[in-house]
DNA sequence: GCGTAACCTGTTTTT
DNA sequence: CAGGTTACGC
């Protein structure tokens, strides 16, 4: 076998070790697709296994994607017979086949956060609670968090423990709202995101028959990124590869950057106690980044106290060290960027396509967007407002969903008066309490509107529901695309948006001529058996973004979040906004374990970069509308300063390199390591209620410090390089840190 | 029921 | 700042 011989020892090992169940310790960079690709190009290449029979689970379409590529360049096309996706859309496609074991139909919708969030509102007004109390989102996140460790609404209720955690949040009737979201999403016959997985469990709980068929049927199972797994997702694939045992995940807890959704790495804790024979397999030779940027990002993620222990190393150069850009304010931070940008570009003959710039939040592309457009370079942005959360694609997408599903009260509510046919908010409750008061279904009431409320309203009602019957006519006999399409001119839809000459109305008419091209690109597709609008449907509610960037010139910049960056590589990374509350953000200042999750986002944010990593912070930025001055982030402080170059102005420093050099070695040698230790567990230093940072420009050696994390400390050392002073000290609790000061507050005692 | 205008509120990350 | 929501006049 040709391609094994590309590997290294673990790697062969974790590609080789086909059966019985195994576990894939991966560190960045370390060739983790590379090794479930090959893993799934041996099972069938070599051990002649059906690619019918091999299901593999990752967390997004874009991994999914390029995985499925990279396996048909391996194994040709074989690979379309493999079950490949997110949870999210293989287990909606199997709930879709076994709907009726649950009373579902089998054209349910699929109701995005919007629709959940709406819904829980609605429910909100209609319990007569006060919605800045019962705050949407917290209730959704509340009713998430229960589906995800897969407590029902009943259990919710049952137990006690959950009454008592929601009255002292003072929120006492969340358990009541649960039921109650619950009950209108069966009724509009949708399943929510977590539904998808939760459902899926009930199902193969009290359907033996149906879980022993899949069972049989996927006889090896892969899971990528199984840190970011939840309970719901981890039982699925426990009981899917009960039989058979061939399970092989693969994942990194450093970079488990999920659990807001859930994810829990106890499942990587606890794979061991499932799987007795486990193989365990650690890949820790990093190809992918400089000496300089693996080191770097071990000097963070050491920090945090949970994790697998691993050793993270590489053979590659050193490396450039670290640049910090400081700017004054969010737009100069964008002017910087993009000057660097242009300098890198002219030096090291790098190209856009080659750059990334990261963020924490989705709103600060803003700045950075305005300043690459004026330095005129190409950029391009993942993620963000995507292209299915747009209200005009939205409308579309609730008509076609109503059309399929009549049920669907969310997409009812939303096209009912759209356009504009005298239907106000008044009469749809009416619609909804009428409803609910004959046992009726929504659509019941509406089809029939005479019968059921006569009065001055009606007749704009009729022809609403004259109309979506002549659509339900239509989506019988045509493809997907020509339904949506008649569908979306003879809404008026498409006829309203054509009369919006505005440049919002040009472009939001260009959408929905994108999204009928996209269902077009869905029919005309031959990998697709089944054309019917509701597949389409089916697929599109679980897509993020869609493959939009048809242009030409594909070598630009590219901005997004660091989640969305998770998986990918960029030789040079600008992380920028490294604030105080913003990153890590002021959310998850309130617990170890969510700081801790910052942390290794920030891990993730580093661990992009194959050769040079820009950090970047300003000194004060717009939020809230309103400018506020902000603090460098403390992550900035936790990166040995051996990596990090300071002042631009200030080139490489002839010392300072091969120290790095010789610290570099002594990491990769395994001789002894100088990176300070946490020795404590203390969350941070509690600082004395007086504290106020010093002057340190007199800082000297032997004098004793409070600094605001790490407690109280002696100073060993003082260094002066260039312009930067650090400081070496002892503390009490934390051992021995290099801190730069200009970063470090350090009040001094002596 | 509709449209406009003041108003308020809140920005984490994604399937 | 921007999006969504409410209050009001038509």
């Amino acid at each position: 076998m040709d391609y094994l011989d590309s590997l290294n020892e673990p790697q062969r090992e974790a590609v080789v070790n086909t059966e019985g169940p195994c576990m894939v310790i991966a560190g960045a960079g370390s060739g983790k697709t590379r090794v479930l690709t090959y893993r799934i190009a041996h099972l069938i290449r070599a051990k002649g296994v059906d690619p019918f029979s091999i299901l593999a689970l990752t967390f997004t379409n874009k991994a999914a994607a390029e995985m499925r590529n990279r396996i048909e360049s391996v194994v040709g096309l074989e690979a379309k017979n493999l079950w490949m996706g997110t949870f999210h859309s293989t287990f909606a496609r199997i709930l879709r086949y076994e709907s009726d074991r649950l009373g579902y139909p089998a054209n349910f919708s699929i109701y995005d956060t919007d629709d959940s969030k709406t819904l829980i509102r609605q429910i909100i007004k209609g319990l007569k609670l006060d919605d800045k109390v019962y705050k949407p989102n917290v209730v959704l996140n509340r009713i998430s968090g229960a589906k995800n460790r897969l407590i029902s609404w009943q259990d919710y209720i049952n137990n006690p423990i959950f009454q008592a955690e929601d009255e002292g949040a003072m929120k006492p009737q969340m358990g009541k709202i649960y039921k109650i979201y619950c009950e209108r999403c069966f009724k509009a016959s949708a399943m929510d995101f977590d539904d998808l997985l939760f459902n899926t469990n009930v199902l193969f709980r009290d359907n033996p028959d149906i879980l022993n068929k899949y069972q049989h049927r996927f006889k090896y199972v892969l899971v990528d990124e199984f840190q970011d797994t939840n309970l719901s997702q981890y039982l699925i694939t426990k009981k899917l590869s009960a039989v058979n045992q061939n399970v092989c995940v693969v994942g990194d807890d450093a970079q488990s950057i999920y659990a807001f959704r859930g994810a829990d790495i106890k499942n990587i804790l606890n794979f061991e106690k499932d799987y007795p024979d486990l193989k365990v397999v650690k890949l820790e030779q990093n190809y992918r980044s400089t000496k300089v940027i693996v080191n770097a990002a071990n000097s963070v993620i050491i920090n945090n106290t949970r994790q697998l222990k691993k050793d993270v190393w590489t053979a590659n150069e050193d490396g450039d060290l670290i640049e910090l850009l400081k700017s004054n304010s969010d737009n100069e931070e964008g002017k910087l960027v993009a000057a660097s940008i242009f300098e890198e570009k002219l030096n090291h003959q790098i190209k856009n396509i080659q750059i990334a710039v990261l963020y924490r939040t989705n709103s600060q592309s803003r700045a950075i967007e305005e300043a690459l457009r004026r330095a005129n370079i190409k950029y391009k942005i993942v993620g963000g407002l995507s292209f299915y959360q747009r209200r005009e694609i939205k409308d579309l997408l609730a008509y076609l969903r109503f059309v399929v599903n009549q049920n669907d009260e969310q997409a009812l509510r939303r096209i009912i008066n759209l356009p504009k046919r005298g239907i106000g908010t008044g009469s749809v409750d009416k619609i909804i309490v009428a409803a609910n008061d004959n046992g009726l279904t929504i659509w019941q009431v509406v089809s029939d509107i005479f019968r059921f409320l006569p009065g001055r309203i009606t007749n704009a009602i009729d022809q609403f529901a004259f109309m979506i019957k002549s659509f339900m006519v239509v989506i019988q006999k045509k493809d997907a695309y020509e339904a949506a399409s008649y569908i979306a001119k003879q809404s008026g839809l498409l006829r309203a948006l054509y009369e919006d000459k505005t440049i919002e109305g040009l472009s939001r008419y260009e959408n929905v001529q994108g999204l009928l091209n996209a269902i077009k690109e869905f029919v005309d597709n031959d990998e697709n058996e089944d054309k019917s609008l509701g597949t389409f449907l089916q697929e599109v509610a679980l897509l993020t973004s869609v493959d939009q960037d048809k242009d030409e010139d594909n070598d630009k910049v590219t901005l997004m979040t660091i989640h969305m960056a998770k998986g990918l590589e960029f030789k040079n990374i600008y992380l920028v906004g490294m604030e105080e509350d913003l990153f890590p953000s002021q959310m998850m200042l309130s617990s170890r374990a969510d700081l801790e999750e910052e942390r290794r986002l920030f891990y993730v944010a580093i661990t992009r970069a194959e050769r040079k990593l820009f950090l970047s912070y300003a000194i004060s930025r717009y939020r809230f509308g309103r400018l506020k001055s902000c603090e460098p982030s403390r992550f900035l402080e936790e990166i040995d300063s051996n990596y990090i170059k300071v002042n631009r102005k200030f080139r490489k420093d002839p010392e300072t390199h091969s120290q790095t050099l010789h610290y570099a070695k002594s990491l990769v040698s395994g001789v002894k390591k100088t990176i300070p230790k946490a020795i404590n567990n203390n969350f941070t230093h509690k600082p004395s209620s007086d504290f106020k940072p010093s002057d340190t420009s007199n800082l000297e050696q032997g004098m004793k410090v409070e600094h605001l994390k790490f407690g109280f400390g002696k100073v060993v050392n003082i260094d002066i390089e260039g312009a930067n002073r650090k400081a070496k000290v002892l503390f009490d609790n934390f051992g021995e840190k290099t801190l730069l000061l200009s970063f470090a507050k350090l009040k001094i005692y002596t």
